[in-house]
DNA sequence: CATGAATGAGTATTCATTCAT
DNA sequence: GATGAATGAATACTCATTCAT
């Protein structure tokens, strides 16, 4: 591992923050202790203090790592579908970051990912105390709304979406539906019950959007 | 009061709840000080702990007092409804505990209570510690999406949704609509935008599944 | 001990601060710990925080506590003394916290008291990210220096101080003379020679200063 | 500066103690990190640790060069000056180590220099777990006294200063006062007062000192 | 010689909870 | 029932120092 390496601070960040997604994700920010990522890295704690100021600061980054990831996602799978294919489980199980395992039965949650909203509690108080996160949050939340947006423009544009339909709620209609299941997801609910329920709402929704 | 009164003690506590909600409404679980809520209510904290085991318990009555408030909101207008109120601007500030001021524009969340998905996820966090608290809040979630569910089933078997419409799973849709919608709310997208989305996107579905 | 008397949490207070004299005189503020004070007292570090924001301010508080103690020394000496009373060794001693054993050879500084310039250093580094105090230390020390020129001025009136003395100057020269002194004693000078030095230089000053 | 030249070790030390000075004195013994001296010098903290054992060391190495560097000025002084001279305002803008800017009104204090009396105190601290400093800082202490001592035995030899003075307290009673108006210096009271506490008392203590 | 990543011992502070009065 | 002083376990964060490169 040569330290003095170019990049090397950016990797080491990096390794930590993958290495912080899967406490965070699993234990919630406040019951995740910073000595507990570092034993997990197999360093001590002061070198992770040597790439983020604070367990806060640490929580933003891999909250953003999530984030982009998520987008990218969400990119790559609008650019080679069409409106149609939201209603479909592989855009269901890429964004609800699912894995099928062998049998369909078992349906596990990545384990380098996670559910966004299990960071929104956390995210909730840490907004309202630094406003200027909140600024952040915002922005990427619109910004994932507004890819959305110009996806359906563009097929409105096509024909292919009725002109009376208002991208932008469409938009986050679906991104909203999404979010809500997600936390169903986090409530217990089956995971057969809530992909199903979004195949069918899905469905109903772009019935009503999509010319004929 | 006199404290002989027989159910004092009931009252005692509902007063702590409706005051501890204010706290972990506005500043979530563990920014929340039971010192805080003590003295708030002007008494000491001491007090607090004679009605209640723990600042978990205390936050788990919190929780039931706003969902069963909730709950019966939703019975009500149900119950005086047909399927189509639900794309009603009347639906949505119910739901979303909105309060309209004088002017259109100005529109103020009811601080008096406060958006279920904050609950959600501070839930998320807790269950993990308390497994059996999962069952209980499952038990909760669940409870909404039937009564809905049950609701749409009449309406089904009068024959005003499409036979082959699953209701459940229409309900559960609705649900995390709004779910979804009062996480953007949190983020800080403008009520006015989050109304319209639930407008639409409520028209759409039902669009698709009411009788012609 | 009743924790419910009116003035149990200022006595409390006090016990704290008496005991976190000795500590910081001693050992200086860096290296004296709360737990040392709180094991001292025979207490949690959680009882200390009760009356103490913060260990910077126990160390104010006790800072106030030996300065007013001071000042009230030099005040009740003033009050039945001449000028020509402060080349005295009685005046020497009571400043300088200075205790005459058995033997004239044995003088040990008072345990309970402690040189005031022990916490300068301390001072002079809070009071740089501190600025309000700087005020408050300042205003003390011109306190002291007012009192003294008060007098001064008296004697003036009366005669005794020659009509070309700046009062002022002449308790700022006394005041920092024994301000030195206290510094020498830190620094591992003799006590005698420095009450030997105290008494000549004086006696040169008032000489000068006193009608003949 | 060619690393092989024999004394870059000596150069590159010194070099480090200069810019040390401006923190320490700036900022006090502790909050002064090693990083920010580094950083300052423009090179890593482990280099700084090829001169000097410790942050301790570093620190008296900055004391000794402090005190050396004064007692050179007051020698140099001495040497040109008579007794008389002490009370003028070039001997204290010299010990004071204050500078005359172009309006007599602004005196700033050399920020390359700074008041013996934080040095005085962080030594005070420091002794105590290193108690062979002790010593060292005491003679260096006496080494002042002692120099002084000597200049005005000469001049008592040559009967400007009275026999029956002891030049021992008399050099010990100016340095002190010195001490102690640097010490108001910090405290925050202006110059110009410090500056004609200074002249008067001096003059004072000479014109009992010194013959007719 | 120089670098700077990693160390790890050290500590102030918080707060839910208890219990003597 | 009520009080609030005391508890004490729990943890984020600091920084001088080391050492592999």
């Amino acid at each position: 591992m040569p330290k003095v390496f170019p990049d090397y601070r950016e990797e080491a960040k990096n390794r930590v923050i993958k290495e912080s997604v899967k406490f965070f994700s699993e234990k919630g920010y406040h019951k995740t202790k910073m000595a507990e990522i570092a034993d997990s890295l197999g360093v001590s704690k002061g070198a992770i203090y040597q790439y983020f100021t604070s367990k806060e600061e640490l929580f933003l980054e891999v909250l953003k790592y999530y984030i982009e990831y998520t987008q990218k996602e969400l990119i790559s799978f609008l650019n080679q579908s069409t409106p149609e294919d939201l209603s479909t489980e592989e855009f269901f199980d890429i964004m609800f970051n699912i894995e099928q395992s062998q049998s369909v039965e078992t349906l596990t949650i990545l384990d380098r990912l996670f559910p966004p909203l299990d960071f929104n509690l956390a995210i909730s108080e840490l907004v309202k105390s630094n406003p200027s996160m909140k600024e952040e949050m915002t922005k990427y939340y619109m910004d994932s709304i507004n890819i959305m947006t110009k996806y359906f423009e563009d097929y409105k544009k096509k024909g292919a979406i009725k002109k009376n339909i208002d991208t932008y709620s469409l938009s986050m209609g679906i991104t909203s539906l999404q979010d809500g299941l997600m936390a169903a997801m986090q409530m217990g609910i089956e995971i057969s019950e809530i992909r199903k329920t979004w195949k069918e709402i899905t469905k109903m929704i772009l019935k009503s959007a999509l010319s004929e």
